[in-house]
DNA sequence: GGCAGGTCATAGAGTTCCTCTATGGCTCAA
DNA sequence: TTGAGCCATAGAGGAACTCTATGACCTGCC
């Protein structure tokens, strides 16, 4: 039947438990107590319906079974440390916090994975995370309102500094039942400009990427569709029946489920997601370890 | 301060708010009452500290903040379904279930997300999972304990069928502060059978195929550990003083997260991941199906 | 041989939390 | 104005988790 999802403490703990090799270390570590975490484990392996260890006087050790499972649990925890990490940056205005202003493919995508490595890094920064489009980012810096900003899109203003901190590829997407997934060729930027597609709101990087790439072909045509998040449009692909233009980071793994197809096209949709900040200002300390923590990732 | 963990049923009534635009169908999808979810809802936002929702009476709809965390908690969710799909697999032996068994790296990485596309795509297909090494698969394919295995590795026996799912690659890795991580060439073969390292046990796909590849230069060296599993490697390697030879797979986050670095080497460590089943025997439908998933994943 | 220090399990009590049903207030559309 | 849909509150019930205290067991050391 309809299993139920695991807790997320439970999990936590059954890494734990792998790393310490004893209940009770692992217990420590989530500063439970032995038997609280004896009980958690046994309700875990009840849940699941699977033996996970195997308990000795001597300590306990994962079953094979374990052992997979904890592999899981950590691809499990790892987003759910991320989340955590930018729920905090979203809260609400605190002193002290470097203010940071990101688009919000970046915002999406990149942004938790950062903040974790930046808390591993200098648990010391506090950062205050304002999600806006690319536009309005440029905005608040000018404003005082962000001390660092993060953008998609083409070149940054002049006013701004900016570095290039990743690449991403807005990629055309429809179901897999949409005849373009058959499609044999690559799309030509006329097919691309006529058709009616799902798109993201103008003013927001991605919708202004896919409008200079079209410039030269008469523009995009009346959308389909326009919404504002990406999970929308995910699901008006999926179920739809017109073509979507997303970032890639954004579909990449509903397209590894086979439940889009990207189809190929002769555009070239590259983008280039920059970090920005204001020419005049003197970059906080914190920002530039932020900057840090952004290179060297794909 | 320490940051609960939120729980993994909020974050699913969260997403199926902000589907289903209220509070009241979203509780309805859960199986919940609607004052319930409210106060999950509520609970939620203040464990987070985050406004996600603007509740009114014509339905409810999602902050900026709550936009953004909803995206995240789908990355959070999505392989947690994929943990429930795969415990769900490796419950111990149940009537009329398709029995695979499959090699760690590919059971890890691999055949969650294989599972849970399986199960939207045929509802009524159930699988038992069995993990081993691709010596151990290969032996109970043989045996008649298993109708479909998955190894990695070189190529499969001559008395097996086997078709290619996926394509993996062992890296070097070592921790950034390792002397390797500044290496300006890429490493010669024989550096790397003459250096101790961190491995997978002997009978495992990963450490035979990069046996395999060093047998022109003398076979590796002792290694420095030998251990069961990936994680127990990679936290190795992440706080040791050896460099480690893992999937590609099994460390891209951590090479992202900038945790491990990857050091380039001569060596061809490319390797296909086959999907094989017996010669004789008649592949049972489920398995067919199953091998359909498996098709055009990356 | 026996004691010390580690392991995990059990028992019982207290409390927190979450669930439900029932109800009321509000808005929007007919 | 009325009805349908939405959300919030109230109050009761129960499930689940927490803790402390204790016991049983293995391992290693004296």
């Amino acid at each position: 039947m309809a299993q139920r999802l695991p807790d997320l403490e439970a999990l936590e703990l059954l890494v734990a438990v792998a790393e310490t090799g004893s209940l009770g270390q692992a217990a420590a570590r989530q500063r439970i107590s032995q038997p609280s975490a004896s009980a958690r484990m046994r309700t875990l392996e009840r849940r699941l319906g699977v033996r996970l260890l195997v308990r000795s006087p001597s300590g306990s050790r994962l079953t094979s079974a374990g052992l997979v499972v904890t592999d899981w649990a950590r691809t499990v925890l790892e987003p759910a440390y991320a989340l955590v990490e930018g729920v905090s940056a979203l809260r609400a205005r605190q002193h002290g916090r470097l203010r940071v202003a990101a688009s919000l493919t970046i915002a999406e995508h990149l942004m938790p994975g950062w903040l974790v490595t930046l808390r591993d890094v200098d648990p010391g920064v506090h950062v205050e995370l304002n999600v806006a489009n690319s536009a309005h980012v440029i905005e608040r810096l000018r404003g005082g309102e962000a001390d660092l900003g993060f953008i998609e899109g083409r070149g940054a203003p002049r006013d701004l500094h900016s570095r290039a901190v990743a690449r991403d590829r807005l990629v055309v997407v429809v179901a897999p039942a949409h005849a373009w997934s058959r499609k044999r060729r690559p799309l030509r930027p006329v097919e691309l400009a006529t058709t009616p597609l799902l798109l993201r709101e103008a003013g927001s990087g991605t919708r202004e990427t896919l409008e200079a790439a079209l410039a030269a072909y008469g523009g995009v045509t009346e959308p389909a569709l326009e919404l504002g998040g990406t999970a929308p449009l995910r699901i008006a692909a999926i179920s739809g029946t017109a073509p979507a233009v997303l970032s890639a980071l954004a579909v990449a793994d509903e397209i590894a489920a086979g439940r889009l197809v990207e189809v190929p096209s002769e555009l070239n949709l590259d983008r280039v997601l920059r970090a920005v900040w204001p020419r005049g200002r003197e970059l906080p300390d914190a920002a530039v370890r932020l900057l840090h923590v952004t290179r060297g990732r794909s």
